[in-house]
DNA sequence: TTGTAAGCGTTATCAA
DNA sequence: TTGATAACGCTTACAA
């Protein structure tokens, strides 16, 4: 309704009878003001509805308070949960969350947009096809922080999960419950994540002296995964225990197993997710699964940006987050 | 590495040997620059590496560009859509979110700061307790678009999904398959979407003559949605259906009536969710459920927003986007 | 069509 | 502790 233009810090102080310093000053944390001043700074903004503009005052500390953001799909509630711990956990800090979504094609064109808003750091929870943007990201002296992904290269710094524990973990509890054959279905091949968990699974059943019994990978499609998990079960013999790299493969694995080759789970086979997302828990389907402490993952990807910020060295490191295994009952009971 | 400072529009000025109204004018849409400077001006840029400083723009400009976001939990893979959709729309105009995420109890101080960020309009995809925030957003002449979710006093513009119809579709659906005694599960009463799904419902069965055999409402968790459940169909006589305002409590109700109670769905009883979510259209769970036209939802509020922006007259209006009622195994066939 | 100069709302520097 | 003044990087009348 009433459209008037908000007042200005120049408004404040001629109200209050100070000077736009004095105004600014009480508006910034540790600053030289007299408690009197505050004071009548304080009521004379309160008067007048005044509060900081932080565009302006991004423009002449040329710090925006800004993180970017660029996420893939959400669709994936693991992805999901995950934008919405690291926005919680940028807003506890001060900052603020400038988000863009987006796919292989437009990336370059998002984070155009987003530098274009000096975002003082880039978070990057992206499954996949971001490590050419992380790069020149990071080449350009951006901090960046990779999410749940990590480079090759080691040329940009990294938070995930401990793909390769959780990998061996899953081996182990499969190894104890008597299974022997031991599928992967891993999901897209070019991402980190999945490829470690893989390396996990395969390393710890070789020290138990077996290989993996088949390996597949693919779109983590609901579709696909079903394609993929059928050529498996068509095998002679068939394994008898799948771990998908991720929760909603391993449900569309349950499905086939279940409705098409009407299996029992888990005295057949077993089948375990990884994620722990609310695709897990539900009693239905009581996925065995790996929990990747998501609060964790989240706090220690914003903390490690904020200190890349501060610091302009810009030493590199891959932090990983410790799993936790979630017994349900796709899997055997251990004893 | 090269932490060199950005080029400004100074720098490209000198470099292409013109001014800097030049260079602003190659970059502003509709301006009146000849060719010949254009060029000389995107050459020196491309050399610079230069690209428009949004911040000093919007401050110029006073219009940032930003649309502000509030969401809540993320945790119900609609919203987490929802949020998807919003995005990647207001990207495609040419905007970028500034997203927060928030229970009730921070919502004013998210609030002060999207609009210190000058925002030029905000989108309240929130289930809840958005009401007093939205009107006071309202007032203080933002743009403001509520989604999936209106305020009884009509006083701020929203878009939602057509739940009274979908109530009545469901309704349809219910008693064509031969159902009399219909409860609903409707999840927290004070939501607009919850309460007009359960007005559709009963309005319709009403004329056909019958009543909703139940009724429930409470927090839409797992747990509670069980405990609501469990009450139902310890009633004499149970129910023969249960409608769930949205998947996950018709998920929760599934789990209880056949994990619990043995129930056979949909022969003993059917189960209808809302917002056909992938927890829906799990193969397992195969749930009939209301489809909300995501897509749509998300375009028109976002257009709606941009139309209010660029006007200043402030026409109120609720829009309704049409619902497509899906069906699956948790409902009877229909002949 | 181009350049000059005055903002946009802050913060930072420097005297007082 | 305070106030004047110059940035911050861009847009936009206005004049040329």
């Amino acid at each position: 309704m009433m459209k008037k233009k908000p007042a200005g810090s120049q408004d404040v102080a001629k109200l209050a009878g100070v000077s736009r310093s004095a105004v600014s000053r009480t508006y910034t944390p540790g600053a030289y003001v007299s408690e009197e001043t505050r004071a009548k700074v304080l009521a004379a903004a309160a008067m007048l509805d005044y509060s900081p503009n932080a565009i302006a005052r991004s423009l002449s500390k040329s710090r925006s308070g800004l993180i970017g953001i660029i996420a893939s799909t959400l669709d994936n509630p693991f992805y999901a949960r995950l934008l919405e711990l690291l926005a919680s956990t940028l807003q506890a800090r001060g900052y603020a969350a400038l988000l863009m979504v987006g796919d292989a094609r437009n990336m370059d064109e998002l984070l155009a947009k987003l530098l274009s808003y000096q975002v003082d750091g880039v978070l990057l929870p992206a499954s996949k096809l971001t490590s050419r943007m992380a790069v020149s990201l990071h080449r350009s002296g951006r901090p960046v922080v990779l999410v749940n992904h990590t480079l090759d290269s080691r040329e940009v710094s990294s938070v995930s999960g401990d793909n390769y524990g959780g990998g061996r973990m899953v081996a182990d509890l499969l190894w104890e419950t008597g299974h022997r054959r031991i599928a992967y279905v891993s999901g897209p091949i070019d991402t980190s994540s999945a490829v470690d968990r893989g390396r996990g699974l395969q390393d710890r059943l070789r020290e138990y002296g077996i290989g993996v019994h088949a390996q597949a990978s693919g779109e983590d499609t609901r579709e696909q995964t079903a394609v993929v998990v059928r050529q498996m079960l068509n095998m002679t013999p068939p394994p008898d225990a799948i771990f998908c790299a991720n929760d909603t493969m391993a449900v569309a694995a349950l499905e086939v197993v279940t409705l098409e080759y009407g299996l029992r789970v888990p005295d057949d086979i077993a089948i375990v997710g990884y994620d722990n997302t609310i695709l897990s828990t539900e009693r239905l389907h009581a996925l065995t699964s790996v929990d990747q402490n998501l609060e964790q993952m989240a706090q220690s990807a914003v903390d490690m940006l904020i200190r890349k910020m501060a610091s302009d060295a810009p030493d590199l490191a891959d932090l990983s987050v410790p799993a936790t295994l979630i017994r349900r009952s796709t899997t055997r009971p251990r004893d």
